[in-house]
DNA sequence: CGTTAGCACTCACCGCAATAGAGTGCTAAC
DNA sequence: GTTAGCACTCTATTGCGGTGAGTGCTAACG
């Protein structure tokens, strides 16, 4: 347990160093009015915080810096409140006053405003698609050897496939098809539809339409694969002003993981209630050990529909960080509810 | 006009500074066979070449560089014609092996395998919105008070909308006014559809719909914006190895306006045929003049349906991306006129 | 006993001069 | 016309005190 004394100090080494990136001393600390004792006292205290593992000392004749340890000890138990920005939140609420849209860009822009707010990255992960159910199908013809073939999920999510019709394919069918498939498999959830299609519909139709099997191969090509989260990123060029990555082989690492689509599906904890932050190593891939991710998922009656995430370094401003994403989240939540509750 | 030996050490210094991204001494030509001088010789040639302005000195006491004017005459005259790697060329056909997906689709995929082959960064411009027509309209409603607006062009590609639905809308209005909308808008260039609603077809719909104002208002935020060309960008990170942007600040500069999709339109030519190559200077947007671009437009009957760009240092392969990109847009031009013609 | 002043010590960083090396331009000879 | 030779230029690298920020330790203070 840390005396009183002690967290002061560690608190002004976080916040300081978040603010001005270098080793803090014990000078400029007990010039603070909230410690104010000598450099000396300071220097011993500082001593017995990097024993206990909470700063670090880039070599002897340098400040401190916090450690890893440091920073997951002030954010679980000296953070203080962040009070947001007028300013920010007149833009938070531009979002929300906007004409609606569907969640996924609700979702999307909700990130990218954070990016610009925090001047860190921000990802989004859009609603996974196995949770979700089929709403309504469609296929519309383009020209006599392609349509596209509609997909609309239970959160008003769209899909859409091009797909090639084979010849001989009566579009009085097509249509006939399609009115089947919709009062069969709406509301099944999108993972079973296929299974669906294959085990009991397929036999129905053929006692409807003729060509049925050419129909339905077309139908399950534009029902495989692309269903997997989208992942959106923005602001990934605020990570070059950052002065950690000021060496161009350390962004190299960390931007070349933001690309990998699965990599960067690892680096969210599956199941997650509230405000998740993940300092340094505590993350899932190596490429970010220098890296605090912070993260919101979002859930209606059990099912994940999407997850925010904010990347910066280590030496980020969590307070800001996690007071803002607080405040979208709730507001994301509650438009959630909303429009499908 | 240059001597035959002029031409043959401005193109071993370029295809050397492109490889080797350092400045190329006399010295170094002379050990080519094709050159087969002494370095005094090229020294001569070389100082007149660079007073010609095809080549520069960094320095007093390096070897030369090709200017931007020397990059011209080399892409205009000298450049030969590249040999895709057998490897390069399975990667190439896998994407047009894959299942058929929609063509927007089709062009970032292959902007993304060319940003991978190229080692450089890729641009995919959307086709322009307001050149296609309206295919078919359709409403599906969500829930009690919100439905998605679904746009499909001649080209395949969907547009969707989250909309909210005004209470006291019968859902059967909802079916005929889309059936009217069908009947009277497919086939309309997309920027003239709002127009027409606003004119013609909205009295005709009062005759049969009551509250007809409502539904019109809300089809009319659903046509409203979100009508402009998509730019998907791969392999920006891959300007993170180029030695010209080891330098953060430079590299800044150049993200900052990847991320402008403005900028990046005005980049491209407005009407243009075949493959276009931009150097340097040569370029709009002043923030890339340490930049080359290569880009190649497809169009149908005169419209523009999409761009595929790639862009690197000056001091780009040209010939190994004017050969990809030669060879892709052969294969993706008649994977176009195959599907929509 | 906690706190503080004083002091010697450490070490990154800066500026500077010396050095090495790559490449040039020029001249004279082939 | 071509080439060998040479003086010259300029960058990049290395080495080396000087500077200053910051520390740890000790002794003195209240």
């Amino acid at each position: 347990m840390l005396s009183d004394r002690q967290r002061r100090i560690l608190t002004a080494i976080v916040d300081d160093y978040i603010r001005y990136a270098e080793p803090i001393g014990s000078r400029s600390i007990s010039k603070r009015k909230e410690v104010a004792f000598s450099p000396a006292t300071i220097r011993n205290e500082m001593a017995d915080l990097e024993e206990l593992g909470l700063l670090e000392q880039p070599h002897t004749s340098a400040g401190r810096v916090p450690s890893n340890k440091g920073y997951r000890y002030y954010v679980d138990h000296l953070i203080q409140p962040y009070e947001i920005d007028e300013q920010d939140i007149q833009k938070i609420r531009q979002l929300f006053a906007e004409r609606v849209r569907h969640w996924e860009e609700v979702l999307n822009e909700a990130a990218a405003i954070l990016s610009q707010l925090t001047n860190y990255t921000s990802i989004a992960l859009g609603p996974e698609i196995f949770t979700t159910t089929l709403k309504h199908f469609d296929l519309v013809p383009i020209n006599d050897d392609s349509a596209v073939a509609i997909i609309v999920t239970n959160m008003g999510h769209v899909e859409h496939r091009n797909i090639s019709v084979p010849h001989g394919v009566d579009l009085g069918d097509v249509r006939r098809v399609v009115n089947l498939l919709n009062a069969k498999l709406t509301g099944l959830p999108l993972h079973q539809v296929r299974a669906r299609l294959n085990s009991e519909v397929q036999k129905e139709l053929g006692m409807y339409v003729d060509r049925c099997e050419k129909i339905v191969a077309m139908l399950e090509s534009s029902l495989s694969g692309g269903i997997e989260p989208k992942v959106t990123l923005s602001g990934t060029k605020n990570m070059l002003s950052q002065p950690e990555f000021k060496d161009v082989a350390k962004l190299q690492t960390v931007l070349g993981i933001l690309e990998e689509t699965k990599k960067v599906m690892q680096l969210f904890p599956a199941q997650s209630e509230g405000i998740q932050v993940r300092i340094g190593p505590e993350n899932a891939v190596e490429e970010i050990y220098q890296c605090s991710l912070i993260s919101v998922s979002f859930t209606l009656d059990g099912e994940s529909l999407g997850t925010i995430g904010v990347l910066g370094p280590t030496r980020m401003d969590y307070s800001k960080v996690i007071g803002l994403l607080d405040y979208m989240s709730g507001d994301l939540a509650t438009l959630l509810a909303r429009w499908y509750k």
